[in-house]
DNA sequence: TCTTAATTAAGAATTTTTCTCAAGTCAAGA
DNA sequence: TCTTGACTTGAGAAAAATTCTTAATTAAGA
C-alpha cells in the first residue's frame, strides 16, 4: 500500500459525495501536490477489482466512485444533479422472474433513480 | 424529415440489438454511404429527446440506442456482452420506499441487470 | 418558385480514460 | 552494503467516444 494509493482511499472514504476520477484527484492534490490524474485512475481501478471500493458506472458517460461497498442504490436529482445514497430492500423473486421473461441467469442488478432532491423539490412548489 | 433521420430511425426500429452509435452507423452506411458518423449521433439525440428512440446509458461508457420506447428493462451477459430485454412488472410502491429512506421524490427508476445468456450458461455447465 | 431555417459531410476539437516509459521505492537476499 | 526484481510513480502521449465548427445543401412553407 503505497503513501498515495492510501491517501486516495482515505479521502474517497470520508466523502459522501460519488466522486468522479477528476474530482478526488483535486481533493487528493491538497495533501500530494505532486500526484498524476493517471496514478488516481490507476489507484481507483485496483481498489475496485480488489473490492474495496465501488466503481458506479450509473450516471452517464463519467465514471463515479463510492467508499462505500455496501449493496445500495443511488438516485440522481433532475434539477441539480446531487446523487444520493438509497437503502431499500433487495427485491423478491427477481432472479426467478427474469429467468422467465428472457433466459438469462442473474448475477446482478442495478437498481437506480432519477428524482428531485428534497430542496428542489421545496423551490418547485414555491414556484408553481 | 430529412432522409438521414428516416433512415437511421428505420433501422433503429428493425434491429432488437440495442446498437452503438458506430454500429448503427456501419448498417446506415450500407444505404447512405455517404453518410457521416455526426450525422448519427446528431439524429440519435434528437429523436431520442423527441421521445422517439430511448438512449440507454446503463452499461459502461458507451451510449446505446433502442428503438422501442416501451419501458422495459435490460440484461447483459457478462461472458459474451449480448444485450437482452426483459419485461418484468414494475415494482410495487418503490416511489414510497425510496422517499422514506432518502427524502428525494422518484420521477423514473432503471432496473437492469448482469447475467449470464442461455447459450454462455450451457457452455459454463459443459465445462464443469 | 423563392426564401429561410434546418441539416448535412467532413474533419477538428473536447472529454474521459488508458497506456507507455523512464525513473523511483523498497524489501529480500548475496 | 550492494544487487536484484517487483511494483509503482509522474508526465505526457494515445485512444475512444462524443460534440462542435463550417461552408454547402436540402427541406418546407409562403
Ligand atoms: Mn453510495
Ligand atoms: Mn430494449
Ligand atoms: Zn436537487
Ligand atoms: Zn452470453
Amino acid at each position: 500500500m503505497t503513501h498515495q494509493r492510501e491517501v486516495i482511499l482515505e479521502e474517497l472514504k470520508r466523502l459522501r459525495t460519488h466522486p468522479t476520477a477528476d474530482e478526488l484527484y483535486e481533493i487528493v492534490k491538497k495533501r500530494l501536490p505532486r500526484i498524476s490524474l493517471a496514478t488516481v485512475y490507476r489507484n481507483l481501478e485496483q481498489l475496485s477489482a480488489a473490492g474495496i471500493i465501488q466503481k458506479l458506472d450509473f450516471v452517464g458517460r463519467q465514471m463515479r466512485y463510492d467508499g462505500d461497498i455496501s449493496k445500495h442504490s443511488h438516485i440522481r436529482c433532475v434539477e441539480c444533479g446531487s446523487v444520493a445514497d438509497v437503502r431499500i430492500n433487495p427485491i423478491q423473486g427477481i432472479d426467478q422472474a427474469v429467468i422467465d421473461a428472457c433466459g438469462y441467469k442473474v448475477l446482478d442488478y442495478h437498481l437506480d433513480f432519477l428524482g428531485l432532491c428534497p430542496i428542489c423539490l421545496l423551490k418547485k412548489h414555491r414556484d408553481n
